[in-house]
Formats: structure tokens, C-alpha cells, sequence
DNA sequence: TTGCGTACCGACTGCTCGGTATGTACACTA
DNA sequence: TAGTGTACATACCGAGCAGTCGGTACGCAA
């Protein structure tokens, strides 16, 4: 690792590519057949790898889980979700905005196989605790930054002052893994769409209008 | 299935009884491992039955999976969901102390291992068209059991107008899985809470009110 | 140019688990 | 009371699959 030197050139003999191969490789069957429903076989057959590559590289078929967790899925959430709200001056509306967009953010993929997060979390958090673990701090990360886009909203005015931050960014994060579950029971991105819209059109009751009547 | 005539008395050779009995125990260890991580002879060890017995009952382990859908799980879903619903008077209202009290309905195994239907939906719908239409029926019939919740409360002046029945009860259910999930994935039953009480206090906005203000 | 560690190959193993085949005891009927 | 179908029991099979292990080729250092 810390001799990265030239190196990447030719497609042989380049240990960090090839675990960022398998990595990948892992992350999609994982995604495909769960956890358990990966063979490292298949894993192997679409990187044109072998065991001894494999087994190089991580000790074990849970090693390697835990890598994708950590590796693969924690980026896709903050690269989804986390920085496009850190970045935003319009937080709440950049929420509502991807939350419509959803199935065009995540693609068809996800609508049918369900997002790779939550996917693993249900699986594996009751069976595994090193898996739970890691899972939630992705949970977490994801919570912590809407909770940070929503206070960023409240104090900006652009959100009702009476919304409890903590409670909305739970039901937000669990109204839109429960719209990704739907899609993928029903094998249809259009369910993504329908089911999306209802949740954009509640998160639109938080917006601070001029004349505005805060709920409880 | 034509002579019920007495039986049930003495515990051998009631074929009724024990092929209820293999299905309960299989619904168990689907809902506690899913279905590719139920072992028949987990299933048989709890029973104290043998093989010969479940491959009477059943011609194979997804005969037996369909089974436990149709036979169990839809029943849990008819007497959580859609009856109690039916039989209101106030449909809005029992309703959201249902959703408000929901860990208490479904007690900690739910909490823990997540909604049997919602699992088996994750797991198998991507990998098993059988194991899809089965369980999306079911869904279909929550769903049309909040619709016609939802309707008749409109009807009746207990919630507003303006709500579209259809797309709020794709939302309640996506939200009721989701608020199951994220406590599954945290294992710990006071997430549940939390997590229901932000559902319930969005439903509390449907309600019409003496001097109310419709939404979108 | 040799020596050695890194990176990877591929045949093999042992176990798990769904499914099968054969056997057997009970219950009802005539 | 024998005969027949029902309702199981039990031993076994074979495929699938994670993990192992002896080997091998590349590359860098001295």
C-alpha cells in the first residue's frame, strides 16, 4: 500500500486493481443473491480469477462481505445521499428533489434488486453481529447527514421550525427503503415512481410556507 | 380432508395436524434464517418428525415455502391488517393506534427478524416467479384492505378530501416495512418505536379537522 | 543470475443439505 | 383377519460449495 510507485500499466500482476476487482465482482453478486446466495465461484468466473487470487486477498467469504460493506456500500450512500446534501444551500429541497428522482438516481437495478444497504442489513444483521455492526454505522452515517441537512433547513427557514429533525430523518430513511422494497416485490421500477412521489409529496408539507400551520 | 369425522384426539397419525405442524415450524425457521437458510431437518428436528413425513405432506422444500405464504402468512397479514380495519367504525383512527402501538402487536421476534412477508419478499421475489406472485397477492390485499380503509374514513368525514387513498396506502405500507427493517437492522425493538411514532404522527395530518387545511 | 517474497493458479477435500428409495406400522373396509 | 391404502420412519445418495494446499511465474534487490 504504500509503495503505489508507478505501477498500474499493464493488466498483470497489479494487487490493488485485483482486489478492487473482486471487491466489485462480490459487491454485485451480493447484490444479485444476497450474501448467502453468493458463490465464490461466480465471483471468480467474472473477474477471469481463481481461488488462489481470492484467498490472497481476503481470508475469508465473510471477510470479504465485511470489505464490501465497508468498501463499496458505505460510498455509494454518502456519494447518494450524504455529500449531495452537505453540499447543498437548499438542503430540504435538494432531498425532496432526489427522493422524486429516486428511480432515475439509482437505476433499474435497484428497483429490482433492492438496494444493496438495506438488502444486506435484513439478511445478515440478525445472523451476523460483525455485519450488523458495519451496516449500521452505514445506517448511521446516512442519518447523521439527513439529520444535518434537515436542522441546516430549519435554521435557514427554509423548513418548519416545529419538525423534529431525529424523527424525520428516521421515517425518511424507512419510507425510502420501504418504496425500494415495494419496487422490488413487485419487479417494477414504475411502483418506485408511484411510491416515491406520495413520499416526496409528505416531505413537501415540511417546507416553511409563508403562511404556515405546524403540526404536532 | 372428506372424513373429519372425530380424530384429532390421540397425537399419531393425524395427517391434518401434522401437516400443520411442519408448516408452523417452517414458518418459523424462514422467518428466523429465510428460505434458503431454513434446513428441512432443522425443521423436522423441532416437529420430531422425519422426512418421510414432510415429503408426504409436501412434494419439496418450495412446495412447502409457497405453502407457508399462502397458508400462513397471508393469515397474518388478514388478521393484523385487513380485519381489524374492516371492522372499524373510525377506520383512520384504529389505523394509527395501530401503527402507533405496533410494536406491541407484533412483539420482538417481528422487531428483531423483521416482517415474515416483507423478508420472503426481499429474498425470493428477484430469484422466484412462484415465490413473487404469492406474495405480492398478499401484499395486493393489505394494500386493498388500507384503501378501503382510507376511503371509508373519507366517506365519512374522518379524514380529508383531498388524500388520494391509492398512493397513501402504498406509502403506509413502504413505511411500515421500512420502520420493521431499520429496527431489524439496528435488532433493537425501541427503534421500532421511534420509528412508528414519526409514522403515526405523519397519519395524524390526514385527519380532517374542524378547520382544516388540505395539502397536495 | 541468483534468491526470495509477492501474486496468483487449480486440483482436491470434506461437509452440508435437498431429495430418494425402501421399509413399516396403523386404520379402515369388507 | 386378511387385505389395502395411508402416514409415516430411516438409511442413503449426489450435487454444490467454502476452504486448502502444493505449485508457479513474475519482479525487485543485491
Amino acid at each position: 500500500m504504500s509503495t503505489t510507485s508507478n505501477a498500474v500499466s499493464n493488466n498483470q500482476r497489479n494487487a490493488g486493481r485485483t482486489r478492487a476487482r473482486i471487491l466489485h465482482a462480490a459487491f454485485k453478486e451480493i447484490h444479485r443473491r444476497g450474501f448467502h446466495g453468493m458463490r465464490l465461484d461466480d465471483v471468480l468466473k467474472s473477474t477471469e480469477l481463481t481461488k488462489g487470487a481470492l484467498y490472497y486477498h481476503f481470508p475469508s467469504k465473510l471477510a470479504l462481505g465485511y470489505a464490501v460493506v465497508e468498501e463499496v456500500i458505505e460510498e455509494i450512500v454518502l456519494k447518494l445521499w450524504v455529500r449531495p446534501l452537505n453540499e447543498s444551500r437548499a438542503p430540504l429541497k435538494t432531498l425532496i428533489d432526489r427522493v422524486e428522482c429516486l428511480d432515475q438516481l439509482v437505476g433499474e437495478p435497484v428497483a429490482t434488486l433492492g438496494c444493496p444497504l438495506n438488502n444486506l442489513a435484513q439478511e445478515m444483521s440478525p445472523l451476523d453481529e460483525g455485519f450488523r455492526q458495519r451496516l449500521d454505522r452505514v445506517f448511521q452515517h446516512w442519518h447523521a447527514g439527513l439529520v444535518d441537512a434537515l436542522e441546516r433547513a430549519k435554521n435557514s427557514g427554509e423548513m418548519h421550525a416545529g419538525v423534529n429533525s431525529t424523527q424525520t430523518a428516521t421515517i425518511i430513511m424507512a419510507a425510502v427503503e420501504g418504496c425500494i422494497g415495494l419496487a422490488k416485490s413487485a419487479q417494477r421500477i414504475e411502483r418506485l415512481q408511484d411510491c416515491t412521489a406520495a413520499l416526496a409529496s409528505y416531505l413537501r408539507t415540511l417546507v416553511a410556507k409563508p403562511a404556515s400551520t405546524a403540526g404536532s
